[in-house]
DNA sequence: CGTTTGGTTGACGAAGCTCAAAGCCGGTGG
DNA sequence: CCACCGGCTTTGAGCTTCGTCAACCAAACG
């Protein structure tokens, strides 16, 4: 999460109300009108686009403490559609609340500034990742992308998790089908870099490993440095 | 470009340098401290990223008016390098009066804010360009977005343009390889959507049509809506 | 003029897609 | 409790798109 815990209970302590949403639900279509900015309490949710063809491309994967769709709200009108993966608890924020919270509180605005640049940082590391990488290292870096995300909003161990996405979704995540992600995963474990239990179960015996070969270094997440400096990432 | 004139003249009026430089240098490197901004005041540059195995990914293509590497400056440490593509002459703002700007000028503030909005925007657009169209949809992709922004700044006819960019920064820019972006071209070009008296040049015969055939809705490029709407795009 | 840079084309190969079938597992209703 | 159902995963076979390698060409430039 990109927010600071003093923003976020700023944002909790306007007045919205809390919904639960069940999985696979839009809660947010392309080209609605927004007037409301979620933030996810609980769960797990993505941003997609829709293609010409029939495609769907994910985006970003978001998790407890993430403003999902501050951007679609403050531009007006959605580019994007935000649905959910697993079933989820998001506070729902209307953003002339937001707006006025920001135009009064600028250490507030900048945190969402922030946000919004941390943001960017990723989708420009994802157009890297489904651009120019091949399918194997592509799915290791989105790999250790959640790993890292997970921990750092406590929520798992980093080297051992679940993934909440169906091979179908992590196929529209990385730009690939299901069937090629379904063997990229055997590989990956028949490779040694990762190990399943389950077929969603992620169990990372080498971080390091697993590092070099998804191309991945952390900076683009711009979570705390010092913390991650220290162990060794 | 994404900043309105009110907000890019009071950048201009902050004490700064402006420098002419030639074509495909690095204005600045992935990994660098970065302690300027660079508004573009003429010519052509991207931001790209380079991957482990040598490739490098255009992230994005910016012209007259466009504020690049505020993201880097701003969260410090550059993610991404910034190239020229033609010789450039670039306004080199000190962060610390940028900040300072903003910080007194809430209006400035929500502008940059704003800038880096649409930014994401686009960059969410470009991964689904990379991630999920095929070669001569994602090569006509980014021709309609380079006509609409050209226009935008009126640097050009949308209909009829020279590209700043060789075949070979094509291929980055959409995920391709060189040769690849030749034969798309050629068949674009026999398909009659596009028309080319040199190989730079982009004559776009019936816009609808390269855009229909592109999966283009210009809404993700935040421009003026009224204008586009008038002129039916 | 030679050299360099970028564009064009062909032949071939590989990565990833499509189609199809089968297995697995959890949930639901008889 | 068991059978069935639907969603998800797994695997195979064949095919397409795009990449690689290599040669050649054209224009720009010193």
């Amino acid at each position: 999460m990109n927010l600071d815990t003093a923003s976020e209970q700023a944002l909790l302590d306007l007045p919205h109300s809390v919904v639960m949403i069940e999985k696979n639900k839009s809660v947010v279509r392309e080209g609605d009108a927004v007037s409301h900015a979620w933030l996810v309490l609980k769960g797990f949710c993505v941003r997609l686009k829709y293609v010409g063809t029939g495609g769907r491309q994910i985006v970003s994967i978001h998790m407890k403490g993430d403003l999902v769709d501050l951007q679609n709200a403050l531009l007006g009108i959605a580019d994007h559609t935000v649905q959910t993966l697993t079933p989820c608890k998001m506070a729902k924020l209307p953003i002339r609340a937001v707006r006025q919270l920001t135009d009064t509180n600028p250490a507030i605005k900048d945190a969402l500034w922030h946000d919004t640049l941390v943001d960017g940082s990723i989708h420009r590391e994802w157009v890297a990742n489904v651009g120019r990488r091949d399918a194997p290292t592509r799915v290791a870096h989105l790999l250790c992308e959640f790993a890292l995300k997970l921990e750092a909003v406590h929520l798992g161990e980093q080297l051992d998790y679940e993934l909440p996405m169906t091979q179908d979704q992590l196929a529209d995540a990385t730009g690939l089908t299901a069937v090629h992600i379904n063997r990229v995963l055997r590989d990956l474990e028949k490779n040694g870099l990762i190990e399943r239990i389950t077929p969603r179960s992620v169990l990372i015996g080498d971080w390091k490993k697993l590092a070099a070969y998804g191309d991945f270094r952390s900076d683009y997440l711009h979570l705390d440095m010092a913390k991650r400096r220290a162990q060794g990432r």
